[in-house]
DNA sequence: CAATATTTGCAAGTCATTTGCAAATAAAAG
DNA sequence: CTTTTATTTGCAAATGACTTGCAAATATTG
């Protein structure tokens, strides 16, 4: 393991929410180069040590999102459209889901993909909703 | 309506899998220009006539897909990574998950994402999986 | 420590999508 | 059905996340 790769993988594992490449990026400064954040997300997650999803909102347009695998549980997310900020909304539940839409279907599934997007509680209040 | 506006839609009502905003400009060829696609297809959503999620896939990279509203039931995909055709899994199965997460986080729920990747029925068989 | 394999920084791509602007078209007014 | 006003379009240039080629730097092997 290259430092450039501990020190993301570390990032990863010491924050609460999804973060982005491009965060990360930022975060890290100098200490390595865009490009190698993005070749070592890939590597984290082709390595079971990271997942990632895509989403988008108004702030930051079209990113990926990337946690650290290390609860080793899947989790799932809410995310504000005015503090951009995700909530958990705690370990999958789609597992059985999921196994009877292979059994009906027959094909195999691999990923799965959900999020909420809204306004949270907080910004509901601010804003006076 | 401008005519741009009703090829569009009449092309997303035609399709039975979500389409890709390229796709659909591709089909629509010298009909209009792709910058009136991707705005037209902004406007659609936002009358609700049209939703759309973000996929990735190896092929196609990271796009954008369409579909009308007209059936007006919120439908969900598996993606099939291999030949990239979407199948439907049936309309939407989580208005009472997301209601119940609303309440237990007080926030507001303005739209979810949901669905599947991996190997269809078809393409195991060809792969010999 | 030498030899080999992997990773990194840098700079230059890619590619979906967006945007400014002037011309074209649609909708509203008369 | 013209005129006036508002909206939409095409075109070309820009944006921004992400990727990639390549030679230098760092890890890993023996």
């Amino acid at each position: 393991m290259t430092k450039a790769r501990k020190a993301i993988l570390k990032t990863l594992e010491n924050v609460e929410e999804p973060i982005s490449a491009s965060e990360l990026a930022k975060r890290l400064g100098d200490f390595c180069d865009p490009a190698t954040v993005y070749r070592n997300l890939h590597y984290l997650e082709k390595n079971n040590l990271a997942t990632s999803f895509i989403l988008h909102c108004s702030e930051h347009g079209t990113e990926r999102y990337y946690s650290s695998k290390e609860g080793n549980e899947h989790h799932h997310w809410f995310h504000c459209e005015q503090c951009h900020r995700f909530i958990d909304l705690g370990g999958c539940f789609y597992a059985e889901q999921v196994r009877q839409f292979e059994e009906k279907h027959a094909f195999t599934v691999h990923d799965h993909t959900f999020y909420l997007t809204g306004i949270c509680q907080r910004c509901k209040q601010k804003l006076g909703l």
